[in-house]
DNA sequence: CCAAAAGTGTTCTGAATACACCCATGA
DNA sequence: TCATGGGTGTATTCAGAACACTTTTGG
């Protein structure tokens, strides 16, 4: 292994991009920005910026980009790494590598107010993939990448939940998976399911009756992290 | 997003690493290199370097490292990007990131000749893992994931395979599984499993009787790539 | 009372497990 | 012929799928 110093440390920049996800409206968003200059100016781009400097650490970059970038707050998020990205022309004005974090956010009340997130907004996974929608960089390959993370971990872990508000009912995890798989799922079968795996949910201790049926109850998340067996998608 | 040129880039090195994983000699073993210069003179490393040049891509890097540390061909083995790991004192010298590949590669009928690959030496997980065994920078967290991704694959993929010469019997397919694992399989349920997977192994036409007993038949590679359904770990 | 949503019970099916048993070889 | 490992058959168990049915609300 050569050494730092004993040759020509070639210039590469190193940036952080995130995928933040959120179920809203019916469908699997992502949080995208407006790029205001070339290259793909105009065109939308996923949060993330370059370390600020040489001592900042690469999950320390990513929460602050989040949180200047969104107004969200990456301490009340789920943040992970995804993957690094390093095609050499990835960016035609320098040599440029991204360590990308995927975040999962519930709906979110207020449409991202302040901090620099004036051109935050949140884009259908759906449209943004479509091959005629054109996005900066490589950053659709981010995202089909960021999307099929979501789908496996939802399948063996209980990320479902982080999509969802602090207070939920089973329909409204059962839209977070119908949704994010894009599969219809057995509404009852689901319910026996999520119930079984101990520590998934608590229950609130209230029911909500916003439509007429029986009141659902309300549940809130529990301290278990992954699912044993885990919830497999249906293989349509 | 700030744009590359408009403030000061810090100066931050990458590096790609590689976890080759064998099974060797009833055990799962990696490869390391020796480190000749401090920091961490002498001791076990993971063979890998800084990229050769701003237009070097991460795959090329890691591709390149492997040949030139080890003496292995790139281009026979299965190498996937495992994660970047970036801590900002992880190298005491200066800010290096290193983006880690996981190869898996059959057992080596040479002790790996030629190369610079003079250093470069199996050593056993399980040794490499205990605690009062030193090893140089954050490698012993890379060689952590390395084996967990290991085990993961090997429940919904076709990877054992990977481990395996071009020609082997069930029983050195199992044989990757519980030593990968640290269990024992059941060998009549495991044949039908994978006998039961199409295109996971194609029968060679042969027989091979090394020790008494009726001779076992000898398969190839097929050409599956996943496991449906998964052959999950059994929870001990 | 009716429609609608929440939740339970029951049956059926597919896959994992456990293990009895047969097969084919070397010594 | 016997020990040894390869491979098949089969009963049991467990979990998911399908769906009838009960519960509890709004209108």
């Amino acid at each position: 292994m050569p050494e730092p110093g004993e040759w020509t440390i070639p210039e590469v920049a190193v940036a952080v991009d995130l995928a933040v996800l959120t179920v809203h409206d019916g469908s699997l968003q992502i949080m995208m920005v407006n790029r205001g200059i070339p290259p793909y100016e105009g065109m939308p781009a996923l949060p993330g910026g370059f370390l600020a400097s040489a001592s900042e650490s690469l999950d320390d970059a990513a929460a602050r980009e989040l949180s200047e970038e969104t107004g969200l707050d990456a301490a009340a998020l789920h943040l992970e790494q995804l993957r690094t990205y390093g095609t050499p022309d990835r960016d035609p004005r320098r040599r440029v590598i991204t360590v990308c974090y995927v975040a999962f956010s519930p709906g979110l009340p207020e449409p991202v107010a302040g901090g620099d997130a004036r051109d935050a907004k949140l884009m259908p996974v759906e449209k943004v993939l479509k091959p005629r929608t054109r996005i900066a960089f490589d950053h659709k390959k981010i995202i089909r990448d960021a999307v099929e993370r979501a789908r496996a971990k939802l399948e063996y872990t209980t990320l479902a939940a982080a999509f969802c508000p602090p207070e939920f009912t089973m329909t409204e995890l059962r839209e977070v998976y119908e949704i994010v798989w894009g599969q219809r799922l057995d509404p009852r079968n689901f319910h026996r399911k999520i119930t079984s795996v101990a520590g998934f949910l608590v229950p609130a201790g209230k029911r909500e009756s916003k439509q007429p049926g029986r009141p659902a109850t309300v549940y809130r998340r529990g301290p278990a992290t992954t699912l044993h067996p885990a919830m497999l998608r249906p293989r349509a």
